[in-house]
RNA sequence: GCCGCGGUAGCUCAGUUGGUAGAGCAGAGGACUGAAAAUCCUCGUGUCGCCAGUUCAAUUCUGGCCUGCGGCA
């Protein structure tokens, strides 16, 4: 029966690492559960793997789209499925690697998204609406059409408002009637394992303001200029993102580069804190903590183990 | 050495006409079904510098001490 390794937890626990370490050994590829690293030009900044680092190990997910694209969990969730399908096809193992939560579990858990498709210029006009008139008028409207919803999104909660309504105004149903199905994989016959990496929250934190200095040292400054360079718009979602933000709202004069260094360092801690908790919730993780193993050759061993004793891999 | 201003939550500070205290930031917990590195919700007990005095009661008033900053010597 083919296997899928899932490896997730929060961003700079060591899961790449990890996971093409893992791929030599079990002659596997990297799917990529990152909803950054889909974005060509955008490497630094999304501590994406380089070529060196992969040493020859297939990854998929990765620079497939660019920063202009707006990419869905749909996408990534079909996409990344057919990717998985492929790597068995050829009697290979596919290692899930990534710190997106729901890309994991549009994945693992087997999301069903309806024919509800993104509507930009609807999106626009009802961000306009709530600009102008507040988000009561748009949650009272989502009272109105779909009761159970309303009941569960916080009014201010802007994003989820929306995308209710988008969905209620694509489809004319609600969007609490989505329903969970049964895992894909399952469907599949793909068993799966969940590898959770982490560590001792001070540790996290010291390694996440070491890792935006070696960004900064290794030239953020410089591909965030260069993407603007492109073209790509600091409105972009991609750009909104972790770091890309910061230092756009530095070149534009917003603040000081040291200001918007330690707005990335605090920001991505609360990330990280913000992963945790979706990933804590999911009870089939077997957690490692990768600073107390003594080194990382330990963790592959401790792993390795864990791999044998539920019969994955050879 | 003298004068002035401070010492209150991890940090910056507010405040109590005497009844043991509260903001911002930092931090913690949580939610999450097509923007998710996004979006949103909840959470504030700390020898009020130390010691004594006045008082039913002192972090608040008084005195001394310690300590930081500024000025004068």
């Amino acid at each position: 029966m083919p296997s899928l390794i899932a490896i997730v937890g929060p961003t700079a626990t060591g899961k790449s690492k990890l996971a093409i370490e893992l791929a030599h050994t079990l002659d596997a590829e990297i799917v990529s559960a990152d909803s950054m690293l889909v974005y060509k030009h955008m490497n630094i900044g999304t501590a994406k793997p380089t070529g060196d680092e992969m040493r020859g190990i297939p990854h998929h997910m990765i620079n497939i789209v660019t920063p202009d694209v707006v990419f869905t969990v749909h996408d990534y969730q079909r996409k990344a499925l057919t990717c998985i399908q492929d790597i068995i096809a050829r009697n290979k193992t596919p290692l899930l690697v990534g710190g997106t939560g729901l890309y994991i579990q549009s994945v693992l858990d087997g999301y069903e998204f309806g024919p509800a498709d993104t509507n930009e210029v609807y999106r626009r006009q009802l961000d306009w609406i709530a600009q102008e008139h507040g988000n009561d008028i748009l949650y009272q409207a989502l009272r109105l059409f779909d009761p159970i919803s309303a009941e569960r999104i916080n009014p201010n909660d802007l994003r989820r408002l929306i995308r209710a309504l988008e969905v209620y105004k694509a489809t004319g149903a609600p969007i609490s009637a989505q329903k969970k199905k049964p895992s894909y994989l399952a469907e599949m016959d793909i068993r799966t394992i969940r590898i959770g990496l982490t560590m001792d929250r001070e540790r996290l934190y010291q390694r996440i303001d070491k890792r935006v200095d070696e960004m900064m040292r290794q030239g953020l400054l410089d591909e965030v200029r260069n993407l603007l360079l492109l073209g790509y718009s600091p409105s972009l979602y991609s750009m909104q993102s972790l770091g890309y933000k910061q230092i756009t709202n530095y070149l534009a004069g917003q603040y000081s580069l040291e200001e918007a260094v330690s707005e990335i360092k605090r920001e991505t801690r609360r990330f990280s804190k913000r992963q945790y908790t979706w990933f804590r919730r999911d009870p089939h993780i077997v957690w490692f903590y990768t600073d107390r193993a003594e080194s990382q050759s330990s963790l592959y061993a401790n792993v390795c183990e864990i791999l044998k004793d539920l019969e994955f891999g050879p």
